[in-house]
This record gives structure tokens, sequence and C-alpha cells, in this order.
RNA sequence: GCCUUGGUGGCGGAAUUGGUAGACGCGCUGGAUUCAAAAUCCAGUGUUUUCGGACGUGUGGGUUCGAUUCCCACCCAAGGUACCA
């Protein structure tokens, strides 16, 4: 019988679906365990051998996990809401709801060929309303939340307003714009509902705010920092400038610290962790006030705050700098400076902030004409403005020190501003002295001869005393942008009554995304929703209604905007718990069971967006009492990219002619890309078959070596342009799933990048082939009830513990390797015993599982392999009676000795002496010292 | 610049607490089988060699009886990033 994988697949894969065999109870009488993926925005193009990489390693685990005897979580879904689907609209007219079902069934289709144990009953999609109904929902409770640092968690909006109405705002201690003015309970009685709102807002966790964009006029729309390239859009080369726009925001930095203290609770990568941490940006220093003086232009004192690392360093402030946006620019530049700042303040709003901060050359600014004063010296110290200094962060202002920081140290030298020298005995001609460690101040009154952290503590708390400073903690963390203005994302639940936003009630969610005709932004600028014709809110029907209705007094026009994309996917891994419930985001039961994922396996690239997100509404949750973990993945695990093999061929300009790669030598050819399935496993090119694919060679000459004509080839990141996509149905068709599913793991490290290279599979499909016939000959099944031998065991049980350590580590590349080992062994064995096979066939279940199920079932089982408990190794097969020593020589193994097992050092040391080779190795010199370990290694130094 | 990861045969990679470097697979070479091919099987395959051996894990040092593994300095590649006060 051969090993028909095509059968034994299409076979399996109808049996799970019919039999529901991956289906998870969420009560099972077993213990938990969730395993789950980063869920794939369904593109166009379909998958590529790269994508499931990630999906055969949770898999495996997820599998393991149910042969370990748990009840196993293993969901998936799609991220559909997305540009791509919303940019074909605008191409083509089709409803991106029409294209992203296609490309889903496409998806679910190539999934499923590859076998995976997903239980698909538990399927989410962003874009359902039923699931974003959900998404809205959350929107709901955080825009009803405020964050109250005395108690460090977020509380319910009301007993904000309560304390409001009790003693106004002076002592809450909550995370709130910067702008929030102080208020008395009398103040707060006298505003009106419009003006409590707007109060309101500055504290809520998701508000309305201006926030800077790129905004693109032509385009009518923001576009992203890498939309934008040396200030024009990607797409058209049309202007951008830095505006701001009303948004709605984040206030994810409420939870700055606990998002940076939760990491060490969480067994995440540390290169992710990193990526976080410098995310959040956690520094330590003072906020320092600077008066300014009144000029010529300005008779006013205005107060500037900035914030600085280094204020043990405030005696060599010899400027100050704000930035470009700083709101207190224009009002202190002095009428002389005026044009001068007002065209350095275009100059950087052309710029993205991107390319502001990627340009670390050249020094610019403009000087305002105005003094501050210095709090100490009391000495005038000049104001500049710079686009080194970024207005999102800290306060957009910062106190220049030249001689301490090496960005102000080229700004003055630049423009010729006194560098004062507060260091003891540091030489600052050439650069800024920032050794902390080795700072000893001068030249700073009160500070003069403290280190680092001794002046550091004594000019705050004299700052503080002054009451011109104190201590603080910064964050480079910002609020999180959370409005597109685009078609195909989730609508807010948010209408508008005298431009104050209100809340649709939850009991009438989800708001469906109104149909339109055009998916672009309207003439007005407005965004696509802006073209819809129902768009009203109804609060007496509470209903979506037609515009014309709007009145403003119970008909409301509702909001334009739309959620972006990571919106949808900041809960999604709690919703696949429960994912059909409609009354609740997650009955407490479900909640209850299966806790928070034990095993997250995705992507790097999501590191600071769709992680950092999810880990902050988790947080959030968790301070609502949804959920009873304030991390939502106790492990996570990066898979590496898989990159393609790209195959050129050489032509020769002057010529014409194509050469192949061993004859190109020095001489500069063009390589051209080709079709990677034109090449064979020894990279040489089927001629005749490139022809076909591109017609315009039919006349070319190919210059051949050894009458072949070889390509080069080159690793890249795989895409359909560079002709080197391999898509996993292909290879299902040829190799079959188990084969595909073998090979992405055998191909290296999960975590690292790696090549893929078709031509390397033939390994892991032979080593299908030979573990069937281990099985099976050509007459049939030749598994009998015989007594395995010595051998045979210890071939089975060494495999045992190396399999279930591997998986244990997410070692899968050498679990396949030590598959390859055990079945190369047992081949040689001759071995056909059930009790050797058996197990094996449990073991290798969950990375083939279709072979697996097919050997299973002609072994005579009627049931699914799937739940089989996993092969337990027992150590007693694996003891020797001797070993081979290797024998070194100064380090260096020259020969191996077997000698017995329980052989005793000094037995060790006299038989290795006494023997021939060792004397020869010696050349008649008198060993120095002899060190033997027992059990691995004798070496003897001469 | 900074952070992170990595650098081992022709290629992907292995060596889990410092103990036989190159497991396993691809590719390549030779052979068996075949009319032939595919498939399968067997043998070989780091470099070098006077066939004793010598040298070999990016480079240079160090620790150690012993280093791919630990320490210091450097080079290169990939990914990330923020001129962050």
């Amino acid at each position: 019988m051969k090993y028909n994988f095509a059968e034994i697949e299409a076979k399996w894969q109808k049996y799970w679906a019919e039999n529901q065999t991956f289906r998870a109870e969420n009560n099972a009488g077993k213990p938990k365990y969730y395993v789950l993926d980063m869920f794939p925005y369904p593109s166009g193009a379909g998958l590529h051998v790269g994508h499931p990489l990630g999906y055969i390693a949770s898999d495996i685990y997820a599998r393991y996990k149910r042969h370990q005897g748990y009840n196993v979580l293993h969901p998936m879904g799609y991220d559909s809401f997305g540009l791509p689907a919303e940019q074909y609209a605008i191409q083509t007219g089709q409803h991106p709801a029409i294209t992203t079902e296609a490309n889903i069934s496409r998806y679910r289709e190539q999934l499923d060929r590859i076998g995976f144990s997903f239980d698909w009953g538990r399927e989410v999609r962003t874009s359902d309303p039923k699931y974003y109904k959900w998404t809205q929902w959350i929107f709901i409770q955080l825009f009803n939340s405020w964050y109250n640092r005395d108690t460090d968690k977020a509380e319910d909006i009301e007993s904000l307003v309560s304390i409001f109405e009790q003693q106004g705002n002076a002592e809450v201690n909550g995370v709130c714009d910067g702008d929030t003015p102080r208020f008395s309970a009398f103040d707060w009685k006298e505003m009106s509902e419009s003006e409590q709102q707007a109060i309101l807002l500055k504290y809520r966790l998701t508000y309305l705010a201006e926030s800077e964009v790129n905004w693109c006029a032509a385009l009518g729309t923001v576009l992203a920092n890498d939309e934008v390239v040396n200030g024009v859009s990607e797409r058209g080369g049309h202007p951008v400038v830095r505006k701001k726009m009303t948004q709605w925001s984040m206030r994810i930095t409420a939870y700055a610290q606990r998002l940076l203290d939760g990491l060490d609770t969480i067994d995440w990568p540390q290169p992710l962790k990193d990526s976080q941490a410098n995310w959040i940006g956690r520094s330590e220093g003072a906020s320092v006030v600077f008066n300014t003086l009144p000029s010529p232009g300005n008779g006013n004192s205005y107060p500037i705050e900035v914030f600085t690392t280094r204020p043990d360093t405030i005696f060599g402030a010899s400027f100050m700098t704000l930035a470009p946006e700083h709101e207190l620019v224009l009002k202190i530049t002095t009428p002389e400076q005026k044009p001068k700042v007002k065209a350095y303040i275009e100059a950087s709003a052309m710029r993205s902030e991107r390319d502001r901060m990627a340009d670390v050359k050249s020094v610019t600014g403009a000087f305002t004409g105005a003094y501050a004063e210095h709090p100490f010296t009391k000495a005038p110290i000049p104001i500049w403005i710079g686009d080194y200094v970024l207005a999102g962060y800290g306060t957009g202002a910062v106190m220049s020190v030249p001689c301490g920081d090496q960005r102000d140290f080229d700004f003055a030298k630049y423009f010729d501003i006194p560098i004062p020298n507060i260091f003891h005995g540091a030489d600052i001609t050439e650069q800024a002295f920032v050794d902390k460690a080795q700072t000893q101040i001068a030249n700073s009154d009160f500070l003069n001869g403290l280190s680092h952290k001794r002046a550091l503590k004594k000019v705050i708390e004299v700052l503080e005393k002054m009451g011109q400073g104190k201590g603080k903690v910064n964050y480079r963390l910002r609020d999180a942008v959370f409005s597109r203005q685009r078609y195909w994302g989730e609508p807010f639940p948010v209408y508008y009554v005298g431009g104050m936003p209100r809340m649709i009630p939850g009991e009438h969610l989800p708001i469906k995304l109104p149909e339109v005709e055009k998916y672009l932004p309207t003439e007005t600028g407005e965004p696509p929703l802006g073209n819809a014709t129902e768009w009203a809110w109804d609060t007496l029907n509470s209903a979506v209604v037609s515009n014309h209705k709007i009145d403003h007094k119970t008909v409301f026009p509702l909001e334009l905007n739309t959620m972006p994309g990571w919106a949808g996917s900041s809960q999604y891994f709690n919703r696949y718990m429960d994912p059909h419930n409609e009354a609740e985001i997650f009955s407490k039961e479900a909640i209850d069971y299966w806790q928070e994922v034990d095993l997250y396996i995705g992507g790097s690239e999501h590191a600071t967006g769709h992680l950092l997100y999810s880990r902050f509404w988790q947080k959030f949750m968790f301070d609502k009492g949804l959920v009873p973990h304030d991390e939502f993945a106790k492990k996570l695990i990066n898979q590496g990219m898989v990159t393609g093999m790209s195959a050129f061929i050489y032509r020769d300009e002057e010529t014409g002619r194509v050469i192949s790669k061993g004859l190109v030598g020095d001489k500069k050819m063009t390589p051209i890309h080709v079709d990677i399935s034109l090449i064979n496993s020894a990279d040489e090119l089927d001629i005749n078959a490139f022809k076909k694919w591109q017609p315009d060679y039919g006349d070319t000459e190919f210059v051949l070596e050894n009458g072949k004509y070889i390509v080069g080839r080159e690793i890249e990141k795989m895409s359909k342009s560079k002709y080197n996509v391999v898509s996993p149905d292909s290879i299902c068709e040829q190799y079959g799933a188990d084969s595909l599913r073998l090979y992405e793991m055998f191909l290296g490290p999960l975590e690292q990048s790696k090549p893929w290279n078709t031509a390397g599979i033939t390994g892991v499909h032979g080593f299908l082939k030979k573990l069937w016939r281990l099985y099976f000959d050509e007459k049939g099944m030749q598994v009998t009830r015989s007594e395995p031998s010595k051998e045979s065991l210890k071939t089975l049980h060494k495999t045992i513990k190396k399999v279930a350590d591997d998986i244990e580590h997410f070692s899968f590349n050498t679990t396949v390797s030590s598959f390859m080992i055990c079945v190369n062994e047992l081949t040689f064995q001759n071995c056909h015993s059930r009790a050797i096979l058996e197990p094996l066939v449990v073991m290798v279940s969950p990375y083939a599982p279709h072979i697996a199920e097919e050997l299973w079932a002609q072994l005579g089982h009627t049931d699914s392999i799937s739940t089989v408990p996993f092969p337990v190794f027992d150590a007693k097969y694996l003891v020797e009676s001797s070993k081979e020593y290797p024998i070194s020589f100064n380090g260096k193994m020259r020969f191996t000795l077997e000698l017995p097992s329980d052989m005793g050092k000094e037995d060790i040391e006299a038989m290795v002496l006494a023997h021939e080779k060792t004397q020869k190795q010696l050349e008649g010199r008198t060993p120095k010292k002899v060190i033997v370990v027992t059990g691995k290694i004798v070496n003897i130094v001469s």
C-alpha cells in the first residue's frame, strides 16, 4: 500500500469538520489551555507560505496540549476592516463587504487545506456588526470613565461628576488634559450643560481633542507617517501639511506606568518588552517654570514650563528652545523677528514629524527676540524656536544647556550662543559633556561641588520651595488618535448635540455602517460617511434616520469618522471565549473558565501597536471588573519572517544576450527577476518555459555553461512583483499538507527569519513515506504484536524525551530531525512492533495530523487520535552498560574509547593512560594533568 | 546615533548546565535497480595533507584542563527607533 497523501488529507479534513473534532466547550471537566494566533487581514493576494508559519507552530502546540489532556481553545477569525478593501472600492465601486467576503472564503479554503485544528464555530470578523457591536460598546465604557490617580484605576464618570458637584476639581487627582481649568463646586453648578460636558471630555478615557495630523488637501484625507515621503503624499505626490483636527483620542497615557510595570509579569520576548518600554519612554526629571521678560512687542510676562531630565545643569542654561508650534511663540516674538519666525514655522509645518526627527545633521532654528528670566541667576536668556523640539513631547519647550547636551551644543555653536561650562574639569571645546557618573557641578552657586545625583535632589528641593518647579516623571507615550477619515471601519456610536458628543445607549447597538454612493471624502472635505444620506440619530425612536430629519431637537447628526484598524483587534481574544453572546461581550462563566490567553503567537511588527493597545484595553476592562487578569496573554512568541529566494537572469545590455550566472564575471549586467517556478533544485532555468512565460525573449540568445542556464539567487521579502511567492496550495497539491507543516517547522527556529526554498521539501516528504513504510509494505499492514527489541525501545524513548522537551521549548525544527532519526533507526532495526509504532504515531500527530489519523485508524482504532494521551518517557530504556569516551589531548579530541558506564575515575584514567594510542599521542611526554569527567570526557594535558 | 537579534560546510540549520563542532535535511559525487526516466536503496561529502596528522564556528584578545557556548574590544548583516530634553 502506498502513501496517498491527497486521499488521506481530504478524508480527515472532512472527518474533522463533520465530527467537530476540535470544538472547545466552555466548561469541560478538564484543565483549559488557550492557544491564540494573531488573526489575519484577508488580503486579495491570498496566503503565501510565510503566513501559516506561526499558525502551524500554534497548531502543533494546541494539538500537543490536547494529547496532554487539556481542553484547548484554538480559535481563528479575521481582522476584516482595512484600507485595501476600501481602496479597491474607491477604484471599482465594489462594496468593501463583498470584496472582504470573497477574500475570506479564499483564506478559509487555504487554511482548511493545511489541516489546522481551529474551532471554526468561534470565528469572529471585526467587520461583522454582531462583532463590532462590542467594539462600540467598549468605546462607550471608555467614554464613561475617568482615571483616578489616587486609586490608580479607571472609575465611572458619575463618581467624578459627584465630586465636582461637592467640591469642584481642586482635589481631584485625575488624568486630564493639560489645559483643564480649576473650578469650584459653585462654578460647576453655574456652568451650562455644554460647558460641563466640555469639562468632562477633558477627563474621559476617550475624548475629543485637537491633534496634529498629516493633512493632504488633494486627497482630502489624513495620511499616516509612512504614507508621507519627503513632505508629499506617497500616492500622487500631493503636498502634505501638519494641521490640527478635532479627533477622538484614547487616554492611554493614564496607563503608562501600569503598562510599563506589567511587562515584568508576562513571559514575552525581551526585545518586544524593550521596545514597549522604549515606546512608553519613562524619564524622571523636573518641570521648571521660566518667566518671559516684557519685550518691546509685548509688555506681558508669560510662564514657560519646561521638562528636563537634567535640572542639575540649570546654571548652564544659556538659552531656551520652543517647538515652532508652541502656543506662546507668536505672542512673545518681537515685531522685528516676526518675518523670520513665521517663515520658519511655515517651513517646519511642511516637514513631517518623521522627517524632522530623521534629519540629524542640519541645525535649524530662529530667534524670537524675546528673553526669559533664569530662575536663579535672574539673567535674561534668549528664547529660540527649533524643530528639534517636538510639540508633542513634554511641554514642547526645553531649557538649553549646551555644555551638557549635544543637540543644545550643536545649536549654540551654529547660532553663536555662549556655552558656559558648569562642569568641574570637563573639556567642552569640541563636544558637550554628557557623562552623568563623572559629573561634578561647578559655577552653579548652591550646587557647586555636588555630584549629578545630589545636585538633582538639591535643585528640585529649592525649585519646589520657590514654587518654580517640581520633580516630575515624564512619558514619551502620547494619547492614541482614534479617528480615521475612512469608510471601511467601525462607526462610532456617537451623535452631536450642540457640538458636544453623546453616546447612543448600549441597547441600540450595533450602529451599522451606512451605505454610501462613493467611498471618497466629500467635496467639502468631510470623511466618506459624509456621503451617507441615512446618517442621523433619532432620539425619540432610537433609530438611524435620514439626514433631512435633523432638527437638532430630537434628531441629531451622527459622527462621520470611523474607528482605526486596531479597534477591532484590541479585545478579540476575550470575545472568542463566548463569540455568539448577544447580551454581553462575554459571559462571566466563559471568562472565569478561560481566564486569559496561555500562548499567543504572532509577528513582532505589532510590538508597539496592537500589543500595546490590547494591553491598555485589557487593563481598563480589568479596572471595570470585567476580566480577571490585567494582562491578556501570559506567554507570547514572535515567529520570524519567511523570506523568498528570488531568481535572476543576467542580460548583457550591449549584446542583448542573456548570460548564465557563472559566466557573468565582473561585467555589469542587468539582473532580471524570473519566476521561481521555472527553476529546478540545481538553480537551472527551464528556458523553454521561460520563453513561453515571457514571449519577448523568444529570440534572445541564452549563453549557457555546461549546457545549462544557471540563475542567480538572492533572498528578498516574498512579494508578487519579485516573482518569488510560493503559495501553500501548490505545496499541498504536490506534497500534501503534512509535508508542508513539517517543512515549515524544519526550516529553522520559529523566532528567526529564514529563506524558503521549496527544493528542500523532498526531505520531509521522503520522511513521511519512510514512516508509512514502517506500517505498510506492498501487500498491506505489516504491524505485528511481537515484542519490541531493546534497541527499538531505546529509539522510541529517546525520541519521546527529545520531542516532549523540544515542544515545551518551541524548538519544532529539532523535533522534526528527531522524528527522522527515529524512523531511520526503526527502519534499520526492521521494527514493525505495535508497541513501538503506536506511540510513535501519537507523537507525530501534532506535526503531521492527517497521516497520523490514517495510521491510527489502520491500526484498528475507531476514534480520532487527537486526544490520545501523549507517550510517557521511561528512563529505564536508555540505561547503557558502556560509554564511548572521547579522549582529548589539550582539549582536542583525538580518539574514542569504549569503557563500562560504571567505571570509576581512577580506573578510567589508568585504562586511558595505558592505551597505545595515548602513548602515541604523548610521544614520550609525561602527562601534566588528567581530567576525567565520568560519563562525559577525558582530557589529558601534556 | 541608540536598542534588539544574528554571523557555524555549497545551502537551511544542530550542538538544551562550558565537555566528541557540523546532528537532520537539501544539494553534489559514485554505485545498485531500470530499455530509459522517476521513485527507491547503498556509499561518500568542512578545509588541507607528506595520509602520521594539521587547521577549522565573523575578527582580535582574555578566562579555563577544555570555549560555537563565558568576558572585553572590534567588524558585518537584518529588524526596530525618538535629535525625547
